[in-house]
DNA sequence: GCATCCATGTAACCAGTTACATGATTTG
DNA sequence: CAAATCATGTAACTGGTTACATGGATGC
């Protein structure tokens, strides 16, 4: 689970630890961010196994490329005034690699019963090819059928009643969520319902 | 959890590890059964703190009370006969006692904020008085009303959006949920909305 | 009498948590 | 210069899991 996070997070950008806590935040909500107790020595792990590296911080994550005609003094000023640059002193600044891609590809790739991590999968899976992410989705609409009862069980308790119901609706709504992501994974890049752009700069 | 678990069912009957087991995979599903290896530990703690206690088998789990005029060799035939007697050489039974019942209370009233033993609480609200059923149903209700993004977020990836939009989902259907078992709980017991009695013995 | 299920338990592991320790950097 | 925040890490604990060990009872 904080592996595929990780590895996820980092396929986009390096950072450090204290900033992927963060992400990791935004990314499934406030509720169920990974503690700093799990994250580091995940990392360390990590790269124990080679699967990311350490990198001189580079700065500006997901600014400025810094690839081409930029001098170094430049760029260091533009750093300097776009941007908080904060301590960079002591803090350790990760990149994935080679071999953390390939891990990062198996851990999309292969099913996982429990839900939040399913759910990390999806929210990673923009980094698989199209029809690895429609197995992913498919797999888990059928695992998800299996579930249904066939028929509500009239148990003697109300609650229970209550409960197996709430079940039902809980698991028919997330297989009508996958429907659509599959539905939506057919359609040409250019028809997928997107990001209501309510008036952007014409 | 596995706690609550083994309190709520041995509050309605004296029963075995084993068969706790069997229970525990029909109150949530076959999927999130307690395995033996956790469940064996917990009922030793439960002992040792004299939550539950080991009793003499009794035979017939809520079938023939064996209260009152009938003999002892009697009574074993008749178990002999009416039901697989089983072993009951080498099996331990245990009953809840009254530190458990207080116990077992103290777990169904305190907040819980993970959702698998929320429904654990609900599976065994039962034993709770009327009012402090409600307030687990509307403490609960509440929680989850503050989990509701005021607006949903245009996230870059549509992927990360969708989640949202289905954790959004989720969320309302079990706040309806809720509802619903709040309004069933203000009508009369027997205005409540029941077993679908279709067609029973007239 | 042999396979199968019933029954209880222990040991090693797993994936996370909280609490604690430490110190650098920034900001008012 | 003090307080807040950034940043990294370790140790102990938690609540479970799987795998293993053991043996009695039953069915065929």
């Amino acid at each position: 689970m904080i592996e595929l996070a990780i590895l996820g997070l980092l396929n986009e950008q390096e950072l450090h630890g204290y900033e992927l806590k963060k992400r990791l935040g935004g990314l499934l909500g406030p509720r169920s961010t990974l503690s700093f107790g799990s994250l580091y020595p995940a990392l360390n792990r990590l790269e124990k196994i080679g699967a990311v590296k350490a990198v001189e911080a580079a700065e500006h994550p997901a600014a400025v490329p810094m690839t081409g005609s930029l001098g170094g003094e430049v760029a260091a000023y533009r750093a300097r005034v776009t941007s908080t640059i904060r301590s960079r002193r002591n803090r350790k600044v990760y990149g994935i690699t080679e071999l953390g891609r390939e891990r990062l590809h198996d851990l999309l790739v292969t099913p996982r019963t429990d839900e939040r991590e399913f759910l990390v999968q999806v929210a990673f899976c923009r980094f698989l090819a199209p029809d690895e992410r429609l197995m992913l989705f498919r797999r888990r609409r059928d695992e998800l059928a299996g579930r249904l009862p066939a028929r509500a069980d009239a148990g003697r308790d109300r609650y229970l009643r209550s409960i197996r119901e709430r079940d039902a609706q809980t698991v028919a709504n997330d297989i009508a969520w996958l429907e659509r992501l599959i539905a939506d994974e057919a359609l040409d890049p250019d028809d997928r319902p997107d990001p209501a752009i309510t008036g952007g700069p014409r």
